[in-house]
DNA sequence: GCCAAAGTGTAGCCTCAGCTACAAATCAGT
DNA sequence: ACTGATTTGTAGCTGAGGCTACACTTTGGC
């Protein structure tokens, strides 16, 4: 092994992690919408996301590549198991995170804002220091 | 105009901060390298971030672009005005973001993980407050 | 039941950030 | 000063994530 230097490492599983972050927005916007109006369109979610239905369409794809999704034409997105997982578990960090960003003094719109792209890059660790400090300053 | 949806305008934030991280990055890495050794060596640069020479050519050449950097050919590359303040500037966030994470209990190794990720996302105004949190809790 | 509007899907193009392979320049040892 | 190793630069490929343009359902109003 090539003895790969500490930062290379670090900056290596910075960009790791924002490979995976458009997937984890999808999965949770994808369960949102199935939990509230009961269907998931491709230009719903292209509106909330700010892009075209065709990108949205195109990263569907990725989803259901990754098997995180499922889709039939003209028939709305579905998640699979997997899928509900990965949105379960983005949704409870994203809470964290802006719980965490508020405790501290960041304001509302701020706090929302940024744990957006926050989110993407908090390990188990950082995590667990959340919740540890929220309950005891809480 | 068209009433862009609040969260639409976040991810499109979101996004675009994700499209300047990497500049960033190399700014502050190139600003070390001179202030050190005083040298900056594309294959150094290429080393330091795990990829290989060839990307961090390429990136390179992004920088000059973009008005950041300088770079006679095989004599190294060089900050312009701009590109030092951008150094600077990501620097201080970086160590402010670092700080804060220790000070919510965030173990030493995963905060700086973490923080090379999260820095990029991390508003004026969370800045702000993370400073004023320190402050007060330091 | 028709026809227009809205939604969905496909094709093709762009940029960015990675890679390997190869070519050219510089540097170091003798 | 030459020669080989290292560094630097270039070319060309990939995949992701944007876009527009165009074609094809599906839906809804009449």
């Amino acid at each position: 092994m090539p003895a790969e230097p500490t930062q290379a490492r670090r900056f290596g599983k910075a960009r790791t992690a924002q490979a995976s972050a458009l997937l984890e927005d999808y999965a949770e916007l994808i369960a949102d919408l199935l939990a509230s109006g009961g269907e998931a369109r491709p230009t719903d979610i292209a509106r909330r996301f700010g892009v075209s239905h065709a990108t949205a369409i195109k990263t569907i794809a990725r989803l259901k590549r990754e098997g995180l999704a499922t889709a039939r034409p003209y028939r709305g997105v579905f998640l699979t198991a997997a899928g509900e997982q990965l949105a379960a578990r983005v949704k409870s960090r994203h809470l964290l995170v802006v719980a965490l960003l508020r405790a501290v003094g960041v304001p509302a719109e701020a706090a929302e804002q940024d744990a957006e792209g926050i989110e993407h890059h908090v390990s188990d660790a950082s995590l667990a220091a959340f919740s540890a400090f929220l309950k005891s300053h809480g």
